[in-house]
DNA sequence: GTCTATAATGGGATAGAC
DNA sequence: GTCTATCCCATTATAGAC
């Protein structure tokens, strides 16, 4: 069993992001994360190499589940219809779960994250995803439809994505809107 | 004519929305922008009480063009639906313009912005503006679509609005969208 | 209106004891 | 695995000369 490994390590990983929802990356220092878990700034200097380093293992998860779903959707070789509708409920499950929090984290604190070079890994799996949404279309119109499928879902996982204040967006409803965006519509050119 | 007031006041205004819609609020210092201005820290402080002061004279623009935006609304008293319509053109217009960056730049360091305490202000703003835009739907669908509606133009002042890549999202479209979104959907319940 | 010089603070990170 | 103590550095901001 090799013994159950310090949980220390997760400890650090949950308040950290905590902190950095609630204040930013910039304004959250190491001594804030250690005095909320009573440990010292050495110790976490024993767990992770940098600060860098925390908020990289917080993503790094992130990376690999929308990684796996960009694969699952290349892979799949149904119809196109019914392989967006799944990509979207699939990636709803992903902003609903434990990634929600994360996925909200990076949104608001962009700068940092490019500083940390997390575009070509974190950004292209993104743009994979939003590709494999997009289909094969070429409309302008259908892309920014698409990208904005995936923006309603975003919503889901946090309320207050735009300036404004939190209004309760029900999750159901936003993958509701998000598959409505993502299909042809069906009141124009019909048939 | 008062003589034409020294320009200094401006070019650090416009140099610092440069740096900080670059590398972020907190990671831009008072030293690199005097540096671009081949001027030194000392003289920022003459023109501004605070670094704070800087970013908040930035905004204070915006919230003007904004409060203006809703007291129309508001005053307004024609058909709703072109109401409406009338908000998203407006807003439009607004992000395309001299605000679109300074926009772009809130959008991306919420925690800096909730720091700075502008949600009381610019964030009231734009919830009344989204009210507005809702009119009197109960709907939360209703309600996530028009909130969409002005994500969707923000896609036009800032195509990198998620972590993927730009790709070039023209202006026109975005209010394309941003319309439809907005509108009763034709397709359902027809009359 | 712009400068030099410096104060005051807090950050990330390391060394080495335990 | 966690601690104390410390280093080094960058930052915001101010004082006062020109």
């Amino acid at each position: 069993m090799a013994a159950r490994r310090s949980d220390t390590r997760e400890r650090i990983q949950r308040v950290a992001l905590e902190l950095f929802s609630e204040n930013g990356y910039e304004k959250t220092s190491l001594r804030e994360i250690a005095e909320r878990l009573d440990v010292t700034k050495a110790a976490l200097y024993y767990h992770f190499r940098t600060k860098e380093d925390i908020v990289l293992s917080l993503i790094a998860d992130l990376e690999g589940a929308v990684g796996e779903l960009v694969e699952w959707g290349r892979a799949r070789d149904g119809d196109p219809i019914e392989t967006r509708i799944e990509l979207l409920r699939r990636f709803a499950a992903i902003t609903e779960g434990q990634y929600g929090p994360v996925l909200s984290f990076i949104q608001q604190n962009m700068p940092a994250m490019k500083s940390l070079g997390i575009k070509p890994r974190l950004g292209e799996r993104m743009t994979e995803l939003f590709e494999l949404v997009c289909a094969d279309e070429r409309d302008p119109e259908a892309q920014l439809r698409a990208r904005l499928a995936l923006a309603a879902l975003l919503f889901g996982a946090n309320p207050a994505f735009l300036v404004g204040q939190s209004t309760g967006v029900d999750s159901t409803i936003a993958l509701k809107v998000a598959l409505e965006l993502a299909s042809p519509r069906p009141s124009r050119d019909a048939t």
